[in-house]
DNA sequence: CTCCTAAATGATAATGGTTTTCATTTTCAA
DNA sequence: TTGAAAATGAAAACCATTATCATTTAGGAG
């Protein structure tokens, strides 16, 4: 059920890709953390094992990667798209908590089954009444971290 | 329970700012629309009633309105920021459904309590289990819309 | 395996939303 | 009314992302 390089291949072929070895390397990086990344952050490892690699194959590739829905697009408030791997074991399914001061980002799936029954009932309801076909939803709570809410002045 | 001038006035004086005429417009622009501006949106807006206005000003208004909480900031992915004014009635409270080909954005509410009842409980354990302070959710369902949907060609 | 062509890549320049700077104007409390 | 602090707007700077285009690569046909 692992996601190796084989998996990958035939995947990108379905969808008209070929694979590419920056795309095997930018997969590889992004399967091998836990963090949110953003398009630098996986540049700098990719460069690390594939000093050619060049911004814009990030960029293009993450692009891709997003429609293909392999990887999940975040923008929280930091100016920069950060991109996490989607994983294929339903249990590691998670919402986020952001920090508003410091960034900080905490995954979480406590509740995480009550969430998906409503989310699954809502998707039914609002997909029939709106006419919209629903691929996935983000969830996000924002407010101030264990530190930061100490720290701050304000 | 409106939200007029004088409330603002004193808002903002609590919050250590100044009420001026910039500010009341675009407050005044926010709260005509129930579309998602963009802060070019809501320069186009202001100008027509104070052609003095500045970009700036709106972006720094939109700054202070986000960190006040009257306002809601969002990246619907098209590459600008889109600002909506949060109402004080709870029936209004919404959430958001996107579509990922033309962008359009449906507000939708239905079994909003039963979200929100789940959102308390969560942010509650949430808040406790990881010494969070919460301070709002966003909550997106993103795919295609009705019209996309036959459209899209992909 | 060798060729061939479409797809992918990377260096570079361009784009465009947002922020910074700074001289000028405005608010509001004394 | 007055003065100091805050707010404003024009302009420049910033910087994440995208477009361009010459070169390289993947991978199927033969
Ligand atoms: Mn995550
Ligand atoms: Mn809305
Ligand atoms: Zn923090
Ligand atoms: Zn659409």
């Amino acid at each position: 059920m692992g996601r190796g390089p084989r998996w990958c291949h035939a995947r990108f072929r379905n969808f008209g890709y070929k694979m590419t070895q920056p795309r095997e390397i930018i997969l590889d990086v992004l399967s091998r953390t836990k963090k949110h990344l953003s398009a630098e952050d996986i540049y700098i490892e990719v460069y690390k094992i594939y000093p050619g690699i060049g911004l814009t194959t990030i960029y293009r590739t993450l692009d891709i990667l997003t429609n293909m829905e392999m990887v999940s697009r975040y923008d929280f408030g930091d100016g920069r798209s950060r991109y996490e791997l989607i994983s294929d074991k339903k249990s590691e399914h998670h919402h986020h908590l952001i920090c508003l001061n410091c960034g900080k980002i905490i995954d979480y799936n406590d509740y995480i089954d009550e969430e998906t029954k409503l989310f699954d009932k809502l998707e039914k309801v609002l997909s029939e009444k709106h006419n919209f076909k629903i691929n996935y939803h983000h969830v996000g709570f924002y407010g101030l971290c264990d530190k930061c809410k100490s720290t701050t002045s304000s």
